[in-house]
DNA sequence: TTGAATGCAAAAAATTTGCATATTG
DNA sequence: CAATATGCAAATTTTTTGCATTCAA
């Protein structure tokens, strides 16, 4: 559960418990923005972190390397650990559910925008709107 | 250059100076996010507009669907007209460049996407990242 | 006239910064 | 020991709200 620290020094940075907390918080949610690793901290037993610890230490930790972020809703950024597989978000807009699926799925498109505009797009970690199968009916 | 009584008019909207100085500042810069906007109606001769009116018309336009949104940026929403062409924003994370595509060149990825997952994704108006032809080099 | 929209001021959120102290490597 | 990270408080920045007034239909 706690094995957070091994990811830490991969990236050269300090292992320091309130980085740990947060990591696992982000592990546990999956994605979360500032305000949910706050809560997910909170809810860990330790004593709640105070804002600019958190703020610090994902911007930290994502400058390192160790974490992403993407917009999923309309809002604050999301953070997830960055070994994650690379893969879309499919954020449902009527249940708000997020889906994930592999990021090779958008190949083809990405090849396709290469050759007609030279963009080389990263699909990685992007959040696509939508309905998912249960909110169509 | 002003005939945007008729947009608002046809949304349900009523006319209102500020209104139509709000949506042609969206129009003129493509894109918008409230606090361009309010750069934006700075420049053109009236009087500065208070962050209410602001945040308020464009929730109310967007409402009624004159008005999109999206984040391109990793921050505030970035408002649109929605008559424009359903399209793709190629954010440029190198030089912030925003380029657009028709988003029919995604038709065979939200196909997929609605096989596999039976999602129905939204990639209009939707931003990916990437790198430019220019930023690349 | 009457409901919608505005303007102003103030409140609430969200994020950032300065700095002294504590901690890691 | 030296560099990093933390905690706390305060400052910014961004967005929202209440309410009296004005305005479009």
């Amino acid at each position: 559960m706690d094995e957070h620290g091994g990811l830490l020094r991969r990236h050269g940075l300090r292992v320091t418990r309130q980085r740990e907390r947060i990591l696992s918080a982000v592990s546990a949610l999956g994605h979360a923005t500032a305000e949910e690793v706050s809560a997910g901290v909170a809810g860990d037993g330790g004593s709640p972190l105070p804002p600019s610890t958190i703020y610090r230490a994902l911007e930290a930790m994502e400058k390192a390397g160790a974490l992403r972020h993407t917009h999923l809703d309309h809002r604050s950024p999301s953070y997830q650990l960055a070994d994650h597989d690379a893969h879309i978000h499919l954020v449902c807009t009527g249940c708000g559910s997020v889906a994930e699926v592999p990021a090779t799925i958008a190949d083809g498109l990405v090849a396709q925008i290469r050759e007609q505009r030279g963009f080389e797009a990263a699909f990685t970690h992007m959040a696509v709107q939508g309905r998912c199968a249960k909110c169509q009916r």
